[in-house]
DNA sequence: TAGATTGTTAATCGATTAACAATC
DNA sequence: TAGATTGTTAATCGATTAACAATC
């Protein structure tokens, strides 16, 4: 009984994608059906929480079989929300801007990458692939144009909010945030963390744990 | 009262590293104290949370003052392990494998990336930076020579599960996972996720929720 | 001193897990 | 049918928040 994704607690939608990669790779083996059970198992969760998770969503399971692969992938999908391409630019053409640029899994993915800026004018012109470096001066006109919905930034630590407030300006609503610092958004935008720097230093807490215990 | 970090919850981990740019960012402009308030206010968080865990932290705050920012810093870095420098490897010399090598931040910051290792042999001997990249036969030997903590996988999803257990039986104790699948670690390895997909399709998904209810 | 801020306890809130009737 | 697996409720566990005495 689904209401909808609106109430879904957020460490559940943190797990679809993981749901997604595995039921993809699953699909491309050529199953047919997992069980709450089998994604358990791969996935380092009970199969309790799989269960809870994907009750959320607008599937059911089969008795006896568990659920549908092809059902599961496309609801997951739409849970997402990557039925449809979601459009992005980058700030920032360093070497993580670039590397982001230049990711094919992304476009595969449904994310479409239509613009890569950068305040330093010395870039501008310059391109990676099929894209050319712009100024950020243009950043408005090509986020309201081009109806982007997700900026990613990929700028030092002391840009990263100013950054951040020209693409909540330009009306982005979502932000992948990149540098070292936090940012603080609107409450109307969403902002997830890949602070790469920031994840090494939790694994190396968590490395100094273990060690402590055995 | 710290009893070390062994009990530390996990979600009071993660936060470290925040407040760490933090206070590193204070510390900059010539402050000297910060209350829980203002770390909160900054960080997005209820001081609070803020009192709780750095309680878990072998810091003291002072009445009407706070805490002290040079204490404070120390202590986290301590508490994150950054005291000593963390040796790190590269799995996969493609575009992420090089930004990673390239990002100057990570030596800043206490991790020194001391090899770079890609399975393609026609990548074999060239060069990011001022390392050359390796085959993956040199692994094992490259992690135990080096005393490496910290591997990083950076190959397509397909190759991931391959390269941590490789990692893994090289003798690295935490990896940080750059790819689209989900990695089945030993207990006694930490695992760490910087999935870029999946979290630009967990950015959609919070979008596609916001929009649903404003 | 009066007032601000900590450290800590207790209350609340929410997520995970266990259990089991319903079902194929 | 018997057995496996779901969907869901209830129990447990853990994290966050509120409250306030202690303190500088």
């Amino acid at each position: 009984m689904s209401v909808g994704l609106n109430s879904t607690p957020v460490p559940v939608i943190r797990r679809l994608p993981r749901y997604l990669a595995r039921v993809e790779h699953l699909l491309e083996t050529g199953q047919e059906w997992v069980s709450s059970a089998e994604l358990a198992e791969a996935l380092d969760l009970t199969s309790s929480t799989v269960r809870q998770d994907l009750s959320h969503l607008d599937v059911r399971g089969v008795s006896k079989r568990g659920y549908g692969l092809v059902d599961l992938r496309n609801t997951l999908v739409t849970a997402l929300g990557l039925d449809s391409k979601s459009k992005v630019v980058i700030v920032g053409a360093g070497n993580f801007g670039r590397a982001l640029a230049l990711h094919e899994n992304f476009a595969r993915r449904g994310f479409e990458i239509c613009g890569v800026f950068d305040s330093n004018s010395k870039l501008n012109g310059k391109k990676i692939g099929s894209l050319v470096i712009e100024d950020m001066d243009r950043l408005p006109e090509a986020v309201r144009t081009d109806k982007v919905e997700i900026g990613i930034v990929a700028v030092p630590a002391a840009a990263a909010q100013d950054v951040a407030d020209r693409l909540m300006d330009a009306g982005v609503r979502g932000i992948l945030n990149l540098a070292y610092t936090h940012i603080n958004a609107r409450h109307d935008v969403a902002v997830v963390d890949a602070r790469l720097v920031a994840l090494l230093q939790e694994l190396s807490c968590a490395i100094k744990m273990r060690s402590g215990i055995r």
